[in-house]
DNA sequence: CTCTTGCGTAAGTTATAGCTTACTCTCGTG
DNA sequence: CACGAGAGTAAGCTATAACTTACGCAAGAG
C-alpha cells in the first residue's frame, strides 16, 4: 500500500495509469507519449508501477500489454477515503 | 499539488498530519511521538508539510503550533477523486 | 543581562529515485 | 538458423530525500 502511493506521488507514472486505466497497451505506445524521456525510463516506471502492483502484464509474441489493476486502484481509494475519514472523525470529536 | 501528494507519501508525516488534524500541537509534542527519529528529523518533516502548505504554523512564544490545513486538505482530497473519477469515466466510455 | 527552553537550520552522510546509454533476451518470420 | 522488432535489464551518473550531530536564535524567567 505504502509502495503504490509511492508510486503515485510521481507524475509521470500517474500519467502512465491514465493511459492504461480502461484499456490494454504495449509498453512501446505507452513510451511513445513521452517525448521528453527514453523508452527505458518509461520501462523503468512500468517497472515500478507493476512492484505497486497497480498494472498488471500480459504478454503477447513480444509485447508486454499493460493495464491498470483496478483491485488494487480500489484498494489504494479506499485506504485514501480511510485516512480522510479518519481526519474527519477527529475534527467531529473535538467539535464536541 | 505535486508537492502535497509527495509529502503525503511518507509514512512518517501522515502520522503527523493525523496528530494535528483536529488540535494544534507544538514541535515537542509532535517528535515526542516519534522515538525512532530524532527531533530535528522530524522538524524537517514539519518543513517539508509546511511548503506543501498541508500544516500552518502559528507562534506562540518559543513554540511553535501546528495544525492540518483544511483547506490544502481538501484541495488535496479533491484533486484525488478528480483522478479517479476521470479514471472511471475512461472505463465507462470503453464499456459502450 | 544571562540562562534555559523550544525549535529551526547548517553541514555532512548514506540511501534511493530517475535518468541515459549500452547490452541482452525473446519471439515471430523468412 | 539468422535477423529484426519489442522490451526488460545492467551500469553508471546526478539529484534529492531522510537522517544525524552541532550550532544558532528568539522569548520568557530570574
Amino acid at each position: 500500500m505504502d509502495s503504490a502511493l509511492k508510486a503515485l506521488a510521481e507524475p509521470r507514472r500517474r500519467e502512465i495509469l491514465r493511459l492504461v486505466w480502461s484499456k490494454e497497451l504495449p509498453a512501446a505506445d505507452i513510451a511513445a507519449h513521452f517525448t521528453e524521456v527514453t523508452r527505458s525510463a518509461i520501462s523503468q516506471h512500468l517497472g515500478v508501477l507493476r512492484e505497486a502492483q497497480l498494472v498488471t502484464e500480459r504478454r503477447d509474441g513480444t509485447r508486454r500489454l499493460y493495464q491498470a489493476d483496478q483491485n488494487e486502484m480500489a484498494r489504494l481509494r479506499q485506504f485514501l477515503d480511510q485516512y480522510w475519514t479518519d481526519g474527519l472523525h477527529r475534527l467531529r470529536d473535538v467539535a464536541e
